[in-house]
DNA sequence: TATAAATATATTGATAGTCGATATATAGAT
DNA sequence: ATCTATATATCGACTATCAATATATTTATA
């Protein structure tokens, strides 16, 4: 736990975030794995790209429990054949029960920061600096 | 992993926020475990607050990584007696790298919760209600 | 006086998630 | 021939929330 990083930071943003952003593409239109990380590297300036070992597994579990269904895909532009997934009804729903979720969650991150009192940490730079 | 369920997404958004919250209330001074989640409740009128079973592991693990440091309060307001912890120097940075984590983010969870095209929604309904 | 509510900390078990590494496979460009 | 891009999948290490349960005391209330 080496909260220093920056990389521990964004792990434990993107499990709240990567599967919105998976519903957020689907909700475009029909798309694969690859093709889901590519849109999300282009749409976020690869600010919020999951790893394969996210994606592909959430894919199968959204499947598993009615939110996507998937077909082949035999025409190969790459080279693998292509698993398409495209959202149900039910996965709609999903999307905007995580859009509310996220909306009225936005407005206390935001708060949290960018309105922070610096006084303690202002506190902090006196005494370090008096030493 | 019901998807139509709010407590869902909001536990996932709550493990990258979390941390952040305690070391953000830390930042304005000591305080103790109960009184973080008070003043948690209080700021984000109830809707950003961990469990108890949150709450004291991440103090425990702060404090054992040396981004807190604890003292015992025997000034018995309630009942038990407090542990009261304070930010460290090497807290204060976490804290600075972790406010830089989200606010390299946020635009982006913006984007994606405000910004969404509808057309595939839309298609979706029109597809539902001429069945 | 008895009792309920608020204050306060801690642990356990069920469940869930990211990441990096590794494996496999092919089309197209150099 | 070789590298790059396309494409999917799994494993292990690590990390996290939440609900339930246990314990204990002060203060307000009936």
């Amino acid at each position: 736990m080496d909260l220093i990083d920056t990389n521990y930071w964004k792990s434990l943003i993107n499990i709240g975030l990567t599967k919105l952003l998976v519903l957020k593409v689907l909700s475009k239109g029909p798309n694969h794995g690859y093709g889901i990380l590519k849109e999300l590297e282009s749409i976020t300036s690869g600010c919020c790209v999951p790893t394969f070992g996210s994606i592909y597994p959430i894919l199968k579990d959204l499947t598993k429990h009615g939110y996507t269904e998937v077909t082949e895909d035999k025409q190969l532009k790459g080279a693998q054949k292509r698993r398409v997934y495209t959202l149900t009804p039910l996965g709609v729903e999903a999307y905007k029960v995580a859009l509310e979720a996220w909306r009225s969650t936005i407005p206390y991150i935001y708060k949290a920061i960018e309105n922070n009192e610096l006084v303690f940490l202002e506190d902090m730079k006196t005494r370090l600096s008096s030493k």
